[in-house]
DNA sequence: TTTTATCTTGTTTATTTGGTCAGGAATTTT
DNA sequence: AAAATTCCTGACCAAATAAACAAGATAAAA
C-alpha cells in the first residue's frame, strides 16, 4: 500500500475539486455531472481532476464521504441523561445550525436518498437503522417514565429531520416565497425557537 | 394552431412515455436522464418517443405539468371557515395521502427545488409565492382570535410541508431504517394521526 | 377506393463525454 | 547536482447521446 505523499498543492487543488465537484453534483445529479464542467468550476484542466480522482465515480466517493462525516460530527447526540427537553434542545439547534451553515452537505444526501440511495444503501441499512433504533429506545424509556408525551418516537425523529432539513433542502423556494434573496444570521436563531418549542409543545404531558 | 388529433394510441404511448420518464427522471436527474433510457422503459424505440415529444426538455415539461397539475387537486384547500382544527386536519391528511399515493411527483418536484428550481422559478415566484401569503392571512386571523397559538404562519406552512413530504420523498430510508419493504395502506392512517394529533397539539392555547 | 393524415422505426449525423497517454515542468530526495 | 518523484496538461479516442431524416405501415376521411 503505497500512499502518495500529500503535498500543499496537492490538497489545496483536491479541497478546490471537492468544493467544485459538490456544485456540480447538486445541480446535475451523479449521472448529469461532468467531469470537464467540475473542473471549470475549480478552475483547473480536466486532466489535472482526473489526475487526483481517477475517474468521475471517485470524486463523487470523495463527496460523499465528506458529507457523511459532516453528518457524524455536527449532529447534537441525544443522550438519556439530558433528559427530553433538553435533548430536543440540543438536536434540533445543531441540526437547524447544520442546515443553515451547510445546505449542501444535505442537498447531496437528500438527492442520493431521493434518488434511491444508491450509493449509499450501506450506510441506511447500518448505521442509520442502528442510530434511530438507540435513539427511539431512549425517547421510549423517557415515555415511559412519564416525562414527555407517548407519541411514537420514530415519526418523532422524521419530523425533526424533516422540519430541520427542509430549510437546507428548499433554500430556493423558501427564499422565494419568503420573497428574500439570502437567510440571515437571525432566522438561524428563530427558526430554532420555532421548532424546538413548537416540538416540544406538542410532546408536554398537559 | 392546427392541434394533433389525439387517437386512442397516441394517448396510451403518450402516457407510457410520461410514466417511464418520470422513472427515468428521478433516478438520474434531468441531464442524466436519456431518451433512449425512456423508450426502453417504456418499450418504444427511441424515434418513437421523439415523435410525440419533441425532445427532451419537452417530456420534461410535461412530466412536470403533470406534478404540478397533482400538486394542485391533491391538495386540500385551507378556507377560513373551517376553523383551525379542521383545515390543518384537512390538509395535513391530503398532504399524507399525495405523499403514499404518488411519492413520484413529489420526488420531482422536491430534485427541482434542491437542484434550484431552474424549470420551477416562475412557479414559485407567483403562484407559491401567493399561495403562502393567502394562507398565513388565515392562521393569522385565527391567532388574533385566539383560535389557536401564536406561531409564525410561514414557518407552520414549511412545518407541514416538511414533515408530510418527507414521507415520499425520503421512502427510501424511513423503509430501510424500519427494515420494511413497502408502505402498506395502515401506515397512511397511522402518519396522518401521528401528525395532526401532534399539530394540534402544538398550537393548542392551554 | 382513393387520398390524406397519422404513426412507426432503422439509419445517420454532429456533439459530448469519460477516460488515457505521452511528455514536459516543478518539486523533493539523495 | 543528479536522480527520482510528483505534478500538470494538450491531444487523443472510443463510446454514448440528442436529434434529424427518410421511407414505409396503418388508420381515417373523402
Amino acid at each position: 500500500m503505497t500512499e502518495k505523499k500529500q503535498g500543499k498543492i496537492r490538497i489545496h487543488s483536491q479541497e478546490k475539486i471537492l468544493l467544485a465537484a459538490q456544485d456540480e453534483f447538486i445541480t446535475n445529479g451523479y449521472k448529469g455531472a461532468t467531469v470537464q464542467s467540475i473542473a471549470d468550476l475549480a478552475g483547473l484542466p480536466k486532466a489535472n481532476v482526473l489526475y487526483y480522482f481517477k475517474n468521475k465515480e471517485n470524486i463523487y466517493h470523495a463527496v460523499l464521504e465528506q458529507t457523511l462525516d459532516m453528518w457524524d460530527q455536527g449532529i447534537g447526540d441525544i443522550v438519556y441523561s439530558d433528559g427530553p427537553k433538553v435533548a430536543i434542545e440540543k438536536f434540533v439547534s445543531s441540526k437547524v445550525q447544520m442546515s443553515f451553515k451547510n445546505p449542501k452537505a444535505s442537498k447531496i444526501y437528500a438527492m442520493e436518498i431521493i434518488q434511491g440511495a444508491q450509493h449509499l444503501k450501506e450506510f441506511t441499512r447500518t448505521y442509520l437503522r442502528k442510530w434511530v433504533r438507540e435513539k427511539s429506545k431512549i425517547f421510549q424509556q423517557w415515555i415511559d417514565e412519564e416525562r414527555m408525551l407517548n407519541v411514537d418516537p420514530v415519526n418523532l425523529i422524521f419530523l425533526i429531520w424533516s422540519t430541520t432539513q427542509h430549510y437546507a433542502d428548499f433554500d430556493n423556494q423558501i427564499l422565494t416565497v419568503m420573497n428574500r434573496a439570502d437567510y440571515e444570521e437571525e432566522d438561524i436563531e428563530h427558526v430554532t425557537q420555532f421548532l424546538t418549542q413548537f416540538i416540544l409543545r406538542g410532546l408536554e404531558i398537559k
